[in-house]
DNA sequence: GCAATTGCTGATATCGTTGTCAAAGAACAT
DNA sequence: ATGTTCTTTGACAACGATATCAGCAATTGC
């Protein structure tokens, strides 16, 4: 029924080994032959099956996925990144979701791996930080580059952003408009872009001798409803900050809810920054100052690194910081007053 | 290395073919030999080899989630239905991005599906439309459930939405409030769901005798700035309606911010309706009146008939139609004065 | 000029399963 | 006792690629 490599061999008048040569750009073919059978599958729309390749060679020409619930948006940017590499390279993408409580998720995954002969993995937070879980992976020579751990690690390969930079430039942004009451919502403690960000925007704090009021500082999980809540709880204190800064859009509309609903004016009576970026950020009214991340292009850069490693065709990427970028809309002005 | 149907049969004492047959469930295997194979089996950690078992027979025990586009949200909500249904079965799934507007697009599907031997394909909308791709489909005798196809079809598996029923509802309960001067905003035209929210809506006004006002209905395309942009224009008009209700949350969005942009006060002055209950509704301020649909559940379900259809063990399913639900919140009010 | 090296090619084994088919024995009918 | 059917089992081929290794020619070194 469907055309194989032998078919090929026929009609190109070679061994079957010749044709798998060419499939595999080997060297040692020569020009006469290779074209022969070049155009010989050409003729016939001959296409290896992925099968019988991924059971002689142990190979699939799949990579996973590897996440737990960071928010969805987050994950579809991911995803579309690692597809458009995917796209290129002929490889598939398989979605895997993991629980990082899981006692045994090592283990599992590695079973997944072993089951699926998957080639390599892309791990996003919160399992890009989870040594142990790193550690069983390289046990197992398993192939894998991971998206933003917390530090950077010269062992495997990863990109990262700049959270604490971010933060940081943001922060003194702010101070330059004028603001020195602000208040900080962090986020999820168990993502290791949490602590960063807060680090970066405490230290643009200290250094400008603002000290931080620990009233204003609450702790959130990155979703909307900690932000909403968060921000209440800021927003009854007795002396209200003019800024309020939170580790991500979905928390800082939150905050932006809740102000709204105490009847509190934005950007006039309380400015609000957020972080990633997300399409909400520009769908609010007034608009979300934020922090660009280019996740797409991050997850692009990952994917590129784990098929440099896994597939020997590719050139080698390396691993890299990306940078995030300020923007500035209307939720943030200068302190009036 | 890895444990073999060879090393299993030695350690039974029994051939391949019979390790093979109690792996496969197979019939005629005494209960002796069956329960001697599962303990070797157990004893060994033997797992089958998915490449080897695919390609002996054909079957790669992978599903393909095929899309164009639809908002991120909306694909999460599938993916993860699917993928429940997935974690129960053994299956796994592949995601492939398509463009709808690529003419060998039913070419180049049936080439995926024949290169990594894809079992079957779940397609959203607004693929699950495309008469000539599911006929190429049919054809080439892939297996296929369809989500939300805008006419219910005998000859294929899907699951479906009242989009009709719900706008119809909807609408009548904006006119049991008080509300006669309604707007709507049409989503993409190339999805069915446009069409059919847009009658349930307007059939809804002509039963009640209300005219429909087609300066009062514009055409967006599913975003945000495309409801922005209708919302603008029709607030802009010499009468403003007192509500308007778009196809979905995002498009309601963009009306919400160009109505604030404007001053105009919500719902007060100006009432909005959103459909999907994306998580965005309750973010908005005020929360928005939507219309829930049990999208998980719905590619759950689509996954469940696919499996059925493809996998004997599993039990059949059959096509449903799923019922939405009218979401009230802050952005309906009853006309007053 | 002869051995050693290099470049190209093919016969055949192999990956780990499932499919085909035949055979052995039990059960049943005549 | 004999033929027929049914149940259970195994030997071996097959799926469609890649890996090994050997062979043959052409090139190189001395």
């Amino acid at each position: 029924m469907s055309v194989t490599i032998k078919d090929v061999s026929k009609d190109a008048n070679v061994s079957i080994k010749t044709v798998s040569r060419v499939i595999n750009n080997e060297v040692n073919v020569s020009e006469d032959t290779k074209h022969k059978v070049l155009q010989s599958i050409a003729k016939l729309g001959f296409k290896p099956n992925k099968n019988a390749q991924s059971l002689r060679s142990k190979r699939s020409y799949m990579i996973a996925l590897l996440y737990d619930n960071p928010n969805k948006h987050y994950l579809a940017d991911i995803q579309s990144g690692i597809l458009q590499v995917c796209k290129e390279t002929g490889y598939n993408l398989v979605l895997q979701e993991c629980d990082y409580q899981n006692k045994n998720l090592g283990t599992e995954i590695i079973e997944f791996i072993r089951d699926f002969q998957i080639d390599g993995l892309i791990l996003t937070p919160p399992l890009s930080d989870m040594d142990d879980l790193l550690a069983s992976l390289d046990n197992a020579k398993v192939q894998y580059s991971i998206i933003a751990p917390s530090d950077k690690r010269t062992s495997s390969s990863y990109v990262s952003s700049n959270d604490y930079d971010a933060t940081y430039a943001m922060t003194n942004k702010i101070i330059s408009k004028g603001h020195t009451d602000i208040g900080f919502i962090k986020g999820h403690h168990k993502h290791s872009a949490s602590s960063l960000r807060y680090k970066g925007f405490s230290d643009a704090l200290v250094e400008m001798n603002i000290p931080v009021k620990s009233e204003w500082v609450k702790e959130g999980d990155f979703s909307f409803d900690s932000g909403f809540n968060a921000g209440l709880e800021i927003l009854e204190s007795l002396l209200c900050p003019s800024v309020i800064f939170a580790s991500n859009d979905y928390m800082a509309a939150g905050v932006m809810k809740a102000a709204q609903m105490k009847g509190i004016k934005i950007p006039s009576d309380l400015c609000i920054i957020g972080f990633d970026d997300s399409p909400i950020a520009e769908q609010l009214w007034p608009s979300l100052s934020t922090i660009r991340q280019p996740v797409e292009e991050m997850a692009c850069h990952a994917a590129k690194i784990l098929l440099g490693t896994v597939d020997g065709l590719s050139e080698k990427t390396e691993s890299k910081e990306f940078k995030s970028e300020l923007i500035l809309r209307e939720s943030l002005i200068s302190l009036s007053g």
